[in-house]
DNA sequence: CTGAAAGCGCTAACAC
DNA sequence: GTGTTAGCGCTTTCAG
């Protein structure tokens, strides 16, 4: 700035004044700094107002997984509720870790976020004793913790796999299975799991059709690995409901492969609403979970939270999963 | 850290060391310290670090689309690669314009990155200038530019697509079709689709099947209906070559949907390798462009142009795509 | 092994 | 509308 205000004839004061807007500075002063920053190429240097306003504009973002249509979702909910106001993501994942989340959220809290967003409500102790004191707003995703540590946008993963099992047991399924990733990080995943056995057993139904597809994510390859398995065990089996969309898939083709008719001999139902869900053949009925609602909602209440956008406060929200019926289980 | 020196009773200066490692602290001084921190929650402050030592530890990472598997993956091998030495990627996306990765490049640039991965090699003047006086190491990444900045980790999207054109006249298809995205953003897209062209012509044979399916990046779906209105048009089209995976999925779901027999009638080959084309009925004939590996190298190249690493300096990196010949476009 | 002084590049607060 | 002063929370440098 010093080498602009040189350039310029004016104190450095005026140019940090110029640059920002909002600011009273002449006009052809203000002209005269933004022609000389580009010629001289200057970048402003935000770490340093960073440190001086104590405020840096990043909001941490935590995911279990880049690499999940799903996430990535709920990240570009997030990232564009937010660009208006000139925040920006600090993105980090957690591969589905707890251990690897808890020095993933020591790691962004360093950089000085000025709220948190995080995947689930399932942390370390002192993962939740760091987002506790960190001082920021703190919104919990993807998830209905029992505990809150701050704001919550989430569903019951639970609810939704019942909303499956009842979809399914009405259209006339009675041997139903379950293929999911193993008991591990994947806490939406073995809620869903959790949420499936209640509603078998609710209504008096075997709960014996559990397969471990492998560790979360778990592939579209490991669902197929995964029906194959079932099938050769239990080949009374009428009906599949898979924890997500690409083990749907999975199976789907795996029962293709087989020569088993999709919907007629067994039915099939994913979760998430992934894009391949949509247009296979036959079409996965599914459970859409609003992804990038989900991030727009975090968005809403972190702009609340900061004071940056006025309008009902939201502290949480409660998001109700939609059951998409398609033909891989009609009704 | 006044706080802990403070509690400790020794001077904020020891605190410092005693945070850091390779210093040399009393080690009772520096176990009183580690104490102090965790019983006062305080977290390290790597903003005022960052200023100080005119270090941030952010490497800045562009991709056009964060909703895409390949960029996805590439995002990952980079963040894997850079995380052993406590790098941070700082990513955002363009949605496949350049006005917006201008936008986006200064905006991450005035965080003070010590390195810059963007994705493509066409850039708005400006954005090129940028790029270019930031006086830290550019890579350019999954295409080839033909005057590039800095680094490249990079291949010919037209070589891969004329890859596939080879293919599929050997296996003695003549009636070929590329459906892909309008021109646009999305230069691989495009660089793909004039391979596609140059192909075809080399061998004298027509050019009329080209069929836009939208803006990129171009969905299931729209590869779907696109493929529906070439069928329309064109019924004798004995091959297609699509943009992406996802596009070939969406063409290949529609010719089961038009009862059209692939490979039988039509031969369908896609680009990227996603996991669908491998686990589709059948399997989808593509080109795999590696794209966990374009982020491994381009964090190596980052690595050592910042002398974190030793070892064979590899200036840029220019990948080889694979073809993988499946049932969808066979031999 | 430890401490004191200075300063990274910017801006809040106060003068004029 | 513009300039001066001080300081954000660390770390480099130098002294002991």
């Amino acid at each position: 700035m010093q080498d602009i205000a040189r350039k310029v004839g004016v104190s450095p004061m005026t140019v940090s004044r110029a640059l920002r807007d909002g600011t009273s500075v002449n006009a052809q002063t203000r002209d005269a700094i933004r022609q000389a920053v580009e010629e001289l190429g200057y970048v402003f240097d935000s770490t340093a107002a960073n440190l001086r306003q104590q405020r840096t504009g990043f909001v941490a973002v935590t995911i279990p997984s880049i690499n999940n249509a799903n996430f990535a979702d709920t990240v570009r909910g997030l990232s564009d509720g937010l660009k208006a106001h000139g925040l920006q993501p600090l993105l980090g994942y957690t591969d589905y870790d707890i251990e690897q989340e808890e020095i993933l959220v020591e790691q962004l809290l360093r950089r000085r976020p000025e709220a948190i967003v995080v995947t689930g409500g399932q942390h370390t102790p002192r993962c939740r004793r760091l987002l506790q004191s960190a001082g920021i707003p703190v919104i919990e995703t993807w998830d209905l913790p029992s505990e809150p540590i701050g704001h919550v946008v989430g569903f019951s993963n639970a609810d939704a796999a019942a909303m499956l099992v009842d979809h399914l047991v009405t259209s006339g399924r009675r041997r139903i299975a379950f293929v999911g990733g193993e008991a591990g990080g994947d806490f939406r995943g073995a809620d869903r799991r959790a949420g499936f056995v209640a509603a078998v057993k609710r209504r008096g139904m075997d709960v014996t059709r559990l397969v471990d597809a492998g560790k979360a994510p778990v592939s579209m390859r490991e669902g197929a690995i995964a029906t194959r398995t079932l099938l050769e065990y239990a080949p009374d089996t009428d009906a599949i409901v898979c924890v997500s969309d690409l083990v749907a898939f999975g199976a789907l083709t795996e029962c293709q492969r087989m020569g088993v008719d999709v919907p007629g001999q067994i039915a099939i139902a994913g979760f998430g609403n992934y894009e391949v869900a949509q247009i296979s053949v036959p079409p996965i009925t599914t459970i859409d979970p609003f992804p990038e609602r989900i991030g727009r909602q975090a968005a809403d209440i972190v702009l609340q939270a900061l004071g940056l956008e006025t309008g009902a406060a939201a502290w949480s929200a409660r998001l109700e999963p939609q059951l998409l019926v398609r033909a891989s289980a009609p009704r």
